[in-house]
DNA sequence: ATGGATGCAAACCATTTGCAGTGTA
DNA sequence: TACACTGCAAATGGTTTGCATCCAT
């Protein structure tokens, strides 16, 4: 469940270095909550994290831990398991097939590919459970999403009036 | 984004013989929300599903439309798009990795495979969007619930006492 | 000192539940 | 007719926000 005492090191040395770069305080509430999750591989979730953070910190309040959960996790500090902040999706369709989801709007589509409704699950995985599904999730941006960036960017070195370079 | 007439039907057929064979009820309310989200390849939440539905049954409430789409994805008529019901749960293991969750407990654990680090999404996924990262989610018992799972029909055949054969 | 960060409490949003009335089998 | 199903309204649970205060830099 936990993780060896240098990869804990170099998993906070890491963090400091991101937030300094990007401006953030290193608080002892911030460090904390990054310390609580950079130092088991299970994969709490913001309750859990509270709780177990309080145990160091009384004064901790929930809404501090989720503000730097989902601020780390911008940051790339942290990832989250599935899709976050968004409501469930239902899919009538229930042939074997995959999705690819759009990073930015969230969009949808399913995809079918013979090659990884075959994947076999690797042995390692054998003593963790015995897999029933198995299925591939694509992340990225989306044409329309894609068309929309690049014509923001367009229009910003179109114009060039006061601001960014 | 919509599916053809006849796919639409054969998805209807097989909700209305499912639903029988479960002794479930075939409503108006119900039909129209399997309807809805059968005939799009869209993946709607249960509020958009709501607010297409209301065109057609004006009186559906949004409840009656949680309901069944819990209801109908637990008789395996829809699924749903990633983890249901479940708080986000945060990550701090950066590196390429993917995940084993246990469809019981939900309990996620990391590993990893050279194999699926190195897919390639198929060519007819470009016309959907730039894939900027694949993870194959593994779904199945961990062997903890396995355990858990066992014990129980053990203990059953072990009574014998009244209830079930 | 000062702007970002925190704690508190209240707000929000998705989802669920209790209950009385309704409609399908 | 009987029991599953629905609509309503109120509750719940996770997450977010406004604001006054506080503390790393």
């Amino acid at each position: 469940m936990s993780v060896s005492q240098e990869q804990l090191q170099t998993r906070l040395e890491h963090f400091r270095s991101v937030c300094k770069s990007a401006g953030l305080k290193l608080t002892h509430q911030r460090t904390e909550i990054f310390r609580e999750v950079a130092r088991t591989a299970d994969h709490p979730d913001a309750q859990t994290v509270y709780e177990r953070v309080r145990k160091r910190v009384p004064a901790v309040s929930l809404d501090t831990v989720y503000r730097n959960l989902w601020l780390l996790s911008d940051l790339g500090l942290l990832s989250t398991l599935g899709p976050p902040r968004e409501p469930a999706r239902f899919d009538a369709n229930m042939t074997t097939h995959h999705h690819f989801v759009c990073s930015r709007c969230s969009m949808a589509e399913d995809f079918y590919s013979r090659e990884f409704d075959e994947l076999r699950p690797p042995e390692a995985v054998r003593s963790v459970g015995e897999v029933e599904r198995i299925q591939v999730q694509l992340r990225g941006l989306c044409v329309r999403c894609s068309r929309k960036a690049k014509k923001e960017v367009d229009r910003r070195s179109g114009w060039v009036d006061s601001a960014d370079s």
